[in-house]
RNA sequence: GCUCGGGUGGCGGAACGGUUUACGCAGAGGACUUAAAAUCCUUGCCCUUAAUUGGGUUGUGGGUUCGAAUCCCACCCCGAGCACCA
């Protein structure tokens, strides 16, 4: 059979057909644009392509023959940035080679034979597309969305020109292999964090995947927390200085606070004003200049050490408690996120303990850990006392075993412990209780365990509530010399030396277990949980939580700060300085400044270039086209010049999806009514790795032609599915170095598109991926083969095959289902189940072929195509209703019952459905089989799973 | 380090509280054929047994349950994203 043959014929119906031209139907209900992530035309479809477009194609068959008005639509998102770097290389123009490119591309997606509507088809580049990418812009300038400001880019230094992220490779330019570095430039920017709170609040209405909406909340990384406002002393003069504001989300740990850190960004500044007067800013300026020297790749490292100076001769004065403390220069604090300075805490924050270590400054507990005991929590109405307690861990290094005490009364486990009197310190309290209840007086100190842990909970022994706040402390045992100890505690008790294993919350009473158990085994680390306030002033004893609360209300009071709402999101800089993007629609000019290009003039059309390669420092190539830069003035009429900067790519798709809906508009970048046929997007499939870009951009978007009341809706996308990633057969990336790539091409021309299809629909789940397997393909073709076979099987007359409906019935409901929550392969896995029955048949009626072939349309579209017109159809059969299946005919007149013993499979027997409980019992309990497994045993009961299984607990 | 996925035959995977391994690939045996390919049929983890007898088995170890691949806890490994975000 020749499928490539066949291949040919259905697209070129299809296409005079006009089959899958969409149009806008007014008063169905059902319009569903089923959205896939256009392509870049890089020149080559692999075979991700056949993945993106040709699965979900199965789906938009489906959803056509389920009656809706379905629109599946392509286009090229054809601007960026390889398309410059060929024109460089190959010396041809980057047009030309995009238009190339997606001319080619054009012909081997129709090969797929998916369901595109090519009359709709959309591309970046053309002027008409980019006349709106450019009016948009002018929008969001005039509502001040897009502005221009500082920011660092990648700068080679040897190229001397701004390079984009993917021309950076492990720190060096692509090009040139010199190290890029950091450098400032004025940037168009669009004011996104203006969108932030909007942003990660509307994420929960979306029907995402979990994965992407917690990506986007990160990336968003909202976190409310307070600024802090720390005055400043300067010694030398005694006066005060500039304050400095920092932002904290645990000012419950302020009290702890011992020293501030400046990120080196910060600090310039500071050294340039007189009123600080730092002593040893010689220094300073050189610590600061080492950071910037250091490349991002350094800056990145992990487990990097942390670096910084003390600015010597001013000090910070906290708030709280009017202490002064150091202040530091240190790059591990970032200059760009909350105000460039932090509080440090040691005691409470990893970094800041690693770096006070490293200096030696002080550590200051203010937290501890508050546990409740949820064996014993405490009993609402009882009295609470509060004590100090001390708990002695007793081991004994011979066998390493941990000393105990067992109350017989009560069956609790305890370390010697007990109340800490006035006058006494911790360690002689431990050992006077250590000797008070076990008769062990020979200890060694090893250590006190770390802070006080506050603990709640309900001492049965007292009948009231503790509140104790305990302190452990470790001793080894010398040797085993005992005094006498009270007899009645003696009696009441039994001392026993346990294993490190056991030492857990399990066997031990103390709700204090977990953290000694961590503070035993572990390194010494800051606390940096939640807890509860100890040395804070009038916030002792808080908890964390409320202590926030009420210090930010103390902290407004006094005028020390406020809270405030931080995102990790920045501003998107939208500007390039490359050749082969959108121009930015602005005129600049001496008189006027910035002016927007009148909207009668868009668009702005890219002027045709020789020389792509950036001459002048950190200018677009742009610049270079003298005639097109230098223009009037649209307000003063004086000479003036047009910006250069090009847009970022992603402004580009930020809003293709709306141009679907009216593609040709020469009057609206879309008509409103036609995108509220269409618009928002039900479904959006494509790849993970535009989680946090692509997918962000476009809802920035949408929501700014919300609020400017241009479209109807304020999220672009309701649903949304990632597709996994076709591996190479080693089940690596492909990769044309590895040499494991996959040509589409050759495997269509081999197998012909339908298997190829239905092949990447079998291979696994669509959310998954997985690696390419050659031998997989001559499965489905062998599959489509035989389905072609079944002709030979038909026979006109009428026969009854009540078993084989049931089992069409299934399939219907199966494939159904399946396709609609993304499991093609089990969908195809349904339908070679359901040809296996078939084959076994001695006759199929033509109706019930008729049935399977509709079930198989949506996956192999060709094939079905042509057995459908072979058996005398005149109509396509993707204008086919899709089946329904009889929910009656779904069941199964007999089935096999599961008999289990405790559990375990005993027998199987194939019995009537709907059988009760009672009659299972009695055919089960009657096997010769089960009898002897049950032998004399009783039977203590039965469960019984109605149509699946029974089981005999005996 | 943090977050999110995921560990099931020789392989891709199915089952997501109830028969572990559906469906497909590869393998083995057979039929057809002068022969081969194609096609069709049979088979399908490990140990054990006279026996399709019995036992084991879903990364490892525990727990809940009549019953766990599935739920809970701890750990190990693989993948992806973020990465000093105070």
């Amino acid at each position: 059979m020749n499928f490539g043959k066949i291949d040919k014929k259905w697209q070129k119906i299809w296409e005079t057909k006009k089959n899958y031209k969409t149009i806008d139907k007014t008063k169905s209900k059902k319009n569903f644009m089923l959205l896939v992530e256009f392509p870049y035309p890089s020149g080559d479809l692999h075979i991700g392509h056949w993945y993106a477009y040709a699965v979900p194609d199965i789906l938009a068959r489906y959803l056509k023959m389920k009656g809706n008005n379905v629109m599946y639509p392509i286009g090229f998102d054809a601007f960026g940035l390889p398309a410059e770097n060929a024109a460089i290389k190959r010396k041809i123009n980057p047009a030309v080679w995009t238009e190339n490119n997606i001319k080619f591309m054009t012909k081997q997606l129709k090969s797929m034979g998916a369901s595109f509507d090519w009359s709709r088809v959309i591309s970046t580049i053309d002027h008409q597309y980019y006349k709106w990418t450019q009016w948009i812009f002018l929008k969001m300038y005039q509502k001040g969305l897009a502005y221009r400001a500082k920011t660092m880019v990648n700068w080679c230094p040897n190229c001397k020109t701004v390079l984009a992220n993917e021309q950076v490779i492990a720190g060096l330019c692509e090009r040139c292999d010199s190290e890029v570095i950091q450098k400032e430039f004025e940037q168009w920017m669009f004011r996104i964090t203006d969108y932030a709170d909007r942003l990660i609040d509307d994420i929960k209405d979306l029907d995402w995947p979990q994965t992407t909406k917690l990506a986007q909340k990160n990336w968003i990384g909202r976190s409310e927390g307070v600024i802090v406002k720390f005055d400043v002393k300067c010694q030398m003069l005694n006066v005060k200085c500039p304050s400095i504001e920092v932002f904290t989300t645990r000012l419950d740990t302020i009290f702890g606070c011992t020293y501030l850190v400046l990120a080196p960004e910060r600090v310039s500044a500071l050294i340039q004003n007189s009123e600080f007067k730092i002593q040893n800013s010689g220094e300073v300026e050189n610590y600061i200049n080492q950071t910037k020297k250091k490349t991002e790749l350094q800056r990145l490292e992990i487990d990097k050490e942390k670096t910084g100076v003390k600015l010597e001769g001013i000090k910070a004065i906290n708030p709280f408690d009017k202490e002064e403390v150091p202040i530091f220069v240190a790059d591990y604090v970032l200059g760009h996120y909350g105000t460039g300075a932090v509080m440090a805490v040691p005691a409470h924050d990893e970094r800041d303990f690693e770096f006070a270590k490293k200096y030696n400054l002080p550590i200051k507990e203010v937290i501890i850990p508050d546990v409740i005991d949820k064996k014993n929590p405490p009993v609402p109405g009882k009295k609470t006392v509060e004590r100090r307690n001390v708990h002695a861990i007793v081991r004994n290094p011979q066998n390493n075993k941990f000393l105990c005490l067992k109350s017989k009364k009560f069956l609790w486990t305890t370390f010697p412990m007990g109340g800490i009197e006035e006058n006494e310190d911790v360690v002689s309290a431990a050992r006077r209780e250590v000797e008070e209840e076990t008769g062990y007086k020979n200890l060694k100190l090893i250590k006190v365990l770390g802070g006080k842990v506050r603990a709640e909970y309900f001492a049965k022994h007292k009948d009231e509530n503790m509140i104790a706040h305990t302190t452990a402390v470790l001793f080894d045992l010398i040797n085993e010399e005992k005094s006498e100890i009270d007899k009645e505690w003696e009696e009441s008790h039994e001392i026993m030396w346990i294993g490190e294993h056991k030492l857990n919350y399990n066997t031990m009473v103390h709700a204090e277990m977990d953290i000694w158990e961590k503070r035993l085994k572990g390194d010494e680390t800051a606390y940096a949980d939640d807890g509860a306030l100890v040395d804070s002033g009038q916030f002792t004893n808080l908890k964390s939580s409320e202590a926030r609360v009420k210090m930010v209300q103390w902290l407004k009071k006094n005028n020390f700060g406020n809270s405030k709402k931080i995102f990790k999101l920045h501003d998107w800089v939208l500007s390039r300085q490359r050749y082969w993007g959108v121009p930015i629609p602005i005129i600049k000019c001496d008189n006027c400044g910035y002016v927007p290009v009148p909207e009668k003039d868009l668009p702005i059309k890219l002027p045709p270039l020789k020389d792509f390669l950036p001459t002048e420092e950190g200018k677009s190539p742009l610049a270079k086209a003298k005639n097109w830069v230098n223009v009037k003035c649209p307000k003063c009429k004086n000479p003036a010049q047009r910006e250069t900067d090009t847009m970022d790519t992603f402004v580009d798709s930020s809003w293709y999806f709306m141009r679907y809906t009216d593609p040709k508009n020469k009057k609206v970048f879309a008509d409103k009514k036609k995108m509220k046929l269409w618009l928002p997007v039900p479904m959006y499939i494509g790849g993970a790795e535009h989680n946090t870009m692509h997918l962000l951009y476009s809802r920035f978007f949408t929501k700014v032609l919300y609020d400017l009341k241009l479209v109807h809706f304020n999220e672009p996308f309701i649903g949304r599915k990632n597709h996994g990633i076709i591996l190479g057969t080693d089940g690596q990336k492909m990769s044309k170095s590895r040499g494991n790539v996959v040509d589409p091409d050759k495997e269509v021309k081999k197998f012909g598109a339908d298997t190829v299809r239905m092949y990447l629909a079998f291979a696994g789940p669509y959310e998954q991926g997985g690696p390419w397997n050659p031998g997989g393909m001559l499965g489905i073709r062998r599959f489509l083969e035989r389905a072609y076979k079944l002709k030979s099987k038909i026979s006109s007359g009428k026969i009854s095959n009540k078993n084989l409906e049931v089992l069409l019935h299934q399939a219907i409901k199966k494939v159904s289902e399946d396709i609609e929550n993304f499991r093609f392969n089990t969908a195809i896995s349904a339908l070679m189940i359901l040809l296996n029955e078939i084959e076994k048949q001695s006759q199929l009626s033509i109706v019930n072929y008729q049935l399977f072939l509709k079930l198989l349309s949506p996956f192999a579209p060709h094939l079905s195509e042509e057995i459908w017109s072979n058996l005398g159809n005149k109509k396509n059969i993707h204008l086919e209703k899709w089946p329904e299946y009889n929910p009656k005919l779904i069941k199964k007149e007999n089935f096999e019952l599961i008999i289990q013993i405790n559990g375990k499979l005993r027998d199987k027997i194939s019995v009537e459905s709907g059988i009760s409980q009672k009659e299972a019992e009695n055919i089960a309990l009657n096997q010769e089989k089960i009898k002897n497994f049950i032998g004399g045993k009783t039977v203590k009961k039965i469960i019984f799973v109605p149509e699946k299984l029974i089981n005999i607990v005996i």
